[in-house]
DNA sequence: TTGGCATTTTGATCTGCGTCAAGGCTGCAG
DNA sequence: CTGCAGCCTTGACGCAGATCAAAATGCCAA
């Protein structure tokens, strides 16, 4: 399959108005004539190679970003040292709003491919929050959103097994492309076996086990990043949570 | 020791403005008159007793709360059964947040000592954001903290040992307490051995073994929920994580 | 005071996942 | 083509913390 950028290419989505993605970014419930202040503000950069920082832990915050093409994974590095990947972005999610409470992001953020962002400077989101209720109340629920999946995930790795959070994973991401009309069952991971089991609190040999016994039991075919959920039904029943 | 509602009674604590805790709380950095204003939406409720139910998970979001005293704790059930405890909150804080992107709790919250708290009906408090730019800031600066918060709390249950954890909350209490003028070294723990342990994803018996050994290390001295910390640097080098 | 229930502590044993080690696969550079 | 580096898989073994069990302690009500 080809990647998104290139079924709808960048310079083709000039604004937010007609943007693939607006009705899972920002946009959602926003009047049209609201969407060109909020179309005026946004920055669209140039596109970011694998390995790019978006932005870093400790560097100043300025802005928050939605993803366009691509993925970006977020990590912090606790005083200990230890790292932890917090999350995983892919198109029509929102990054960086954990720099907000103290003026410094509070993690990493790194390209997995070629990605697009769009860049939104905080200080006139929250001008632009004050004229626009609804673009207000949208970004509350955002961070809100965070909150429960943040809690969503504490759950997931404190209490279940290795095989139920693995599974639990790939739902999530299933479900996340079939939000933007992409394939439920078929699609490519972009990230390494490593960010996987960093950010479920994995090793990397766990959760090359767990999909070797899932693909064992016919739930899944992998190959290398390439997968294809062959018994979503079965998947959830492994992960014992609704996805 | 007193609780702080009998040396700071309730009755005398009639507004925000000479609100003890008024610095941790919301009015941080707002302007005295716009404190008034915001003063006119609280709503100050009678005494929550031991038990007592602040909101359930499921249900109509409409407020989120300020602890006034006592202590709250917050705690949700996943689908597949799993009880999460998600955070204590102790006099200063605020919680219910977690509900303004689903328009529902997604926790339940229960007071674990006779507390009181303050309501801040959501609606008003939006319209009040638009007027007072300092408390929108406010406020989308609370939510991103709970997010980090939050992603501390996934680092530390995902990548440390049962002694740092246990570590790393004792040395959270302590802070919570210094910042409200109390002991840094000695108070009381409002909760159980069980909820602390489902919180930091281990059994009561782990957590009791723990403490136990912190006892026999003469870093502290505990009697069931009565704690003193007799050696605040031992304790942070358990916890390899700066509080 | 006594009884009963909830909470905490302590001990013995078990186990899922981490750790250590080795080998395979893929893609790129020369 | 060959060699090398990154990434992934597979196997053998050990251990931190879970589980199971029971006793000790605290607390309140009658």
């Amino acid at each position: 399959m080809l990647p998104e950028e290139q079924r709808c290419p960048h310079n083709e989505q000039v604004n937010c108005a007609n943007c693939r993605l607006n009705s899972i970014c920002l946009p959602l419930a926003i009047a049209d004539d609201d969407i060109i202040k909020l179309d005026e503000i946004v920055q669209r950069g140039k596109p970011l190679h694998k390995g790019d920082k978006l932005y870093r832990q400790g560097s100043d915050f300025r802005s928050v970003y939605a993803v366009r093409s691509g993925a970006i994974k977020a990590y912090s590095v606790s005083p200990s040292g230890e790292e932890q990947v917090t999350g995983f972005y892919l198109p029509g999610e929102i990054l960086g709003v954990d720099g907000i409470s103290s003026h410094r992001y509070s993690s990493t953020a790194v390209a997995l491919d070629t990605s697009a962002v769009c860049e939104i400077p905080f200080e006139q989101l929250e001008s632009l929050s004050l004229q626009l209720p609804k673009l207000q109340r949208h970004f509350f629920q955002l961070m809100s959103r965070e909150i429960t999946d943040d809690q969503k995930l504490l759950t997931l790795v404190s209490k279940n097994s290795a095989e139920e959070r693995v599974a639990s994973f790939l739902l999530s991401m299933s479900a996340r492309h079939t939000r933007r009309q992409l394939s439920e069952q078929r699609f490519h991971l972009p990230m390494s076996r490593q960010d996987i089991g960093n950010f479920l609190g994995l090793t990397i040999e766990t959760v090359s086990r767990v999909l070797g016994r899932f693909k064992k039991n016919l739930l899944i075919e992998v190959d290398g990043r390439d997968l294809f959920i062959a018994d979503l039904d079965g998947l959830r029943a492994v992960a014992r949570v609704n996805h």
